[in-house]
DNA sequence: AATGAATGAGAGTTCATTCAT
DNA sequence: CATGAATGAACTCTCATTCAT
């Protein structure tokens, strides 16, 4: 709302006058005005005129950028979510070193860039909404679950190709490493408001240490043999 | 819906005439259709008149019973959730045997009793809405989560007092026991939603590994001064 | 509802059980706890399940004495107003005095007999609500408008015919006695919603000021002649 | 709805596109409407879409100007009552001239401007449904009757003080004033409806003489002493 | 005769979306 | 482009009336 990020829909945009400036700029004000506000309380909760004030523009103006209210989510689960996949992929593709390395860096960025921020915040939503907004829930899948559990199978295929991995059976391997960014996320939005005091849970360590047991699951031990299955046990798994 | 549950509401019904046998099982029947759709599709999203219908009564029948959706609500709760306490205190005041054991059967009871079942959803769903509806998370907090912690919390204090666990700071080591807990819960209602196939993930299993981590972190180990604080890097804490 | 006052309804019942008596009473106690709710909250404001709560039956009970609420209504205006006039008639019928006295009398009669009780909530109610409900307000007219001005206008004849009054219009000049009546009713149930404190007004004085200004206006005036309509400026006229 | 009233609202719209110009309007539509449907039906029985329909716009609308029926009715209080006695005040201040003058000149103005308009229907309704709808009887009780009285009792004291009135109670004197302007107000709204043909009561005929009446009252009369009330027997008083 | 559970039309209010300006 | 007035379907809750018991 304030930092100045930089959106997508205003990429293209090289120096203008001021007032012209403004009206590109538009997209991108919604957009954070839309993620504040349904991290904040839902999709449905959110009403379009708040997010139009918010952005400091008209309703009418709103429904000008985004045909309706669903497509301004889709918008903002691209801004915030999908778009970050193409760069982790090349990221990824380039990516030198070995594949635990690599697991313990995609996390940490992972951390960085979203479970820490307030897109995190669109997962929570979608895990809580996404029942009652079908279409939603599609979209999401199509553009963040997907993406995001190909990049991972591709990590753990690399792992395992190398021979730095057991040969499991990467489909499920996926949520052993999935389901502890789940749990952050959850708790970063959720559990505060059940619980009044806060609750102590370091992020970076947490993750660290889960990190770390499912790498121990996941890496070859010589002189094992493991079955296409994670290990039964490993948390998360 | 599905076992012939005993409703709060239902005690002392024997053979009657239809009418009066039908009033009897109206709050029951009207609870069991709120809790399913409450779990389903929240609280928001919940119609007054779809729960009516599925209780198979007309809107009206609903607030002779319940005054608002709100009430409905909390005594969808206290049926459901709040009114377990009573009978858990007993059992853990005349529980015999170690603390440790104690945690295992309570952490086996929890998920029989509640996660395992509908009432689950009660917990994800004011993880997802309570901040939208202020007085039903009051309510929430004071009828589930205190008593809640209070019961943890007199689990822990007893380990403490035998020489058991170590003395840590017992108000934090709350979280680490109910986090995977809540992890659970939020696994069953939520991701099914963002991930198509069924992830894999045996609840019983992860409890009991989850259990044995948080106890290894809870015991206390001879000739080791702990400090008040949850061991860092425990999972959860 | 307390006071030992003989029901229409009642009538004709004789000496029985107890248990009969009460069923007997029924009709008349809906009807004094519909006066009470009637007079208190208005027509459209009285709720039926209470009427029926303060006569200490069951709703269901209350339609099978009256068939609507509108007949309640009905019933109440016969029992309270509309039966008084058989008597009054008789009443002023056998008067033997001059019209003066019969008329001063007649006005003390309503005041202690009706307007100084409940029952002249019922004129309040039908002159508030009396354009929401028409067949009420046709009924009211018929059963107790009528009959009243049917009397003032035999009172007023009486004066005329016996050279006591002047030949006045009589049916303009019936509101010329009627408009302090229904001034001291209004007053009654209105005013004290608008006006805080207390307001200085005698009933009683008021009225035979009234009445003696009416009379001044209506008594043939030797040596004068008068038109057939009331006189202008006199009060209420 | 008849005369080309200016609303508080329609303070400085010059010409205007047709849209905005409505937008410009509408309040003083929307609370034409309302004043005739209030006074027609009363507060409960009026529908916010009828007074919608009235104004020409749909139900949605009414809410974007008011946001409750309650707020709705306040405002149509303030519109037609409240916000007169600002200018009254000043005229009152201003006004050079006995004060039996002064106060004939306010009773004729108020006939005028509110008794024989149909704002006048306003203090019939809470007179009639006030005890229902205490929030909005406070209201008027302070928008309305407080500064009514206020006004009143400035000008009782200015004959007073100037030796023009005997020294009597004003905050009782008052009523003896008031009454018959409420009296016509009832008379006007209420009694047409139990009473079928025209009613002849001349408006302005019975305020002068009333006023007479009250002014014979409160004037000092040479060698009396007058006690600190109004005489009793004084019409109204 | 008496009950009170059940009904359902209807009221106030909200909000995504449209469209004239 | 931008506005914001206008819409109307949808939602919660009320209450006179019915009718099986």
């Amino acid at each position: 709302m304030s930092a100045p990020r930089r959106f997508l829909a205003d990429k293209l945009c090289p120096v203008r006058a001021k007032r012209e400036r403004r009206k590109e700029a538009r997209p991108g004000e919604l957009l954070e005005a839309a993620l504040d506000l349904f991290v904040e309380k839902g999709f449905a909760a959110t009403r379009s005129e708040e997010v139009a004030a918010r952005a400091g523009v008209s309703k009418g103006t709103l429904f000008l950028y985004f045909p309706s209210k669903e497509e301004l989510f889709k918008a903002v689960v691209v801004e915030n979510l999908a778009s970050l996949f193409a760069g982790w992929n090349q990221e990824f593709e380039a990516f030198e070193g070995s594949t635990a390395e690599m697991l313990r860096y995609c996390m940490r960025v992972w951390w960085e860039r979203v479970a820490s921020t307030k897109a995190s915040g669109l997962t929570k939503l979608m895990l809580s909404e996404g029942r009652n907004f079908p279409e939603l829930a599609e979209f999401y899948r199509k553009q963040v679950v997907h993406p995001g559990h190909d990049l991972m199978r591709r990590i753990l295929r690399r792992g395992i190709d190398s021979g730095e991995f057991a040969p499991i059976d990467v489909d499920h391997a996926i949520y052993a490493v999935i389901a502890p960014m789940l749990f952050l996320m959850l708790w970063k939005h959720s559990v505060n408001v059940c619980i009044d005091g806060q609750a102590e849970l370091d992020p970076e360590t947490y993750l660290s240490v889960q990190t770390g047991i499912v790498l121990r699951g996941l890496l070859a031990q010589p002189g094992e043999q493991t079955s296409g299955k994670p290990q039964r046990g490993a948390p998360g798994a």
